[in-house]
DNA sequence: CTGTATCCACTAGGATACTG
DNA sequence: CAGTATCCTAGTGGATACAG
């Protein structure tokens, strides 16, 4: 798409800014601790307490962290209710719910190699 | 799948051995640089040297330790011609080209949510 | 060319304590 | 309950040098 004109300045100083925010967004999403969210909020909006209690393993700090950098690049959204005590809920947005797909894809990958990954390591291992 | 006997032993530890597995492979292989490298990968063989020029931004250590991994793994294989210098070519294995339609479809994802991202950022950083 | 090893700076990330 | 801030350690990852 896009074609190229001759001198093509804007349109390639554009493609390299695309480029790198891509690289940069590749960057924030595809780490374990934000599949997880994800994989987990796809199936219903969670609270705080209830996202650390589902992501196993998660450390408050990283969950924050992670929380933050999706909403950041609205993928989730947060919903604070002023009562006593707080109530925050996690909600993906459609971007999100459309990233989702890609990590249930992931999953089903997982799933499926799972017995090939496996006898692969140990002839790797020996 | 798989219904549960009533004292259910074997199965239980099968299901949570194959669920760690599982989290071991996400951690794996969820991360940029390998996203990447199956990226690159999914189009065509690539030598050492070729990769190391495609992927950029990439370091020597961090090439061989993703290939070693991948390989490992069982999602690349590595062929080795014993010529001089030495050529060293990396493949996508069919669980590899299986996870590759995975990445592409958050590649795709990218470029499509791009402008939302991008605008979502500018708010959150306000 | 491909790969390993060593060194070193840096940051990721856990534990903890504290606020609203 | 949710979030921030501080400290501190272990691991990440870059640069460099060297070997096959």
């Amino acid at each position: 798409m896009g074609t190229k004109q001759f001198s093509g300045l804007p349109e390639d100083a554009d493609l390299a800014r695309a480029d790198s925010l891509a690289r940069e967004i590749f960057a924030d999403v595809a780490n374990k601790w934000a599949f997880l969210i994800i994989e987990f909020l796809g199936e219903r909006t969670l609270r705080f307490s209830e996202l650390r209690d589902e992501v196993e393993g998660i450390s408050h700090k990283m969950l924050t962290q992670n929380l933050r950098m999706l909403e950041r690049n609205g993928l989730v959204e947060r919903d604070v209710h002023p009562t006593v005590p707080p109530r925050v809920e996690y909600t993906l947005t459609e971007a999100g719910q459309a990233l989702r797909a890609t990590v249930d894809g992931m999953c089903g990958w997982t799933r499926q190699y799972l017995g090939h990954i496996e006898s692969s390591r140990d002839r790797f291992d020996a």
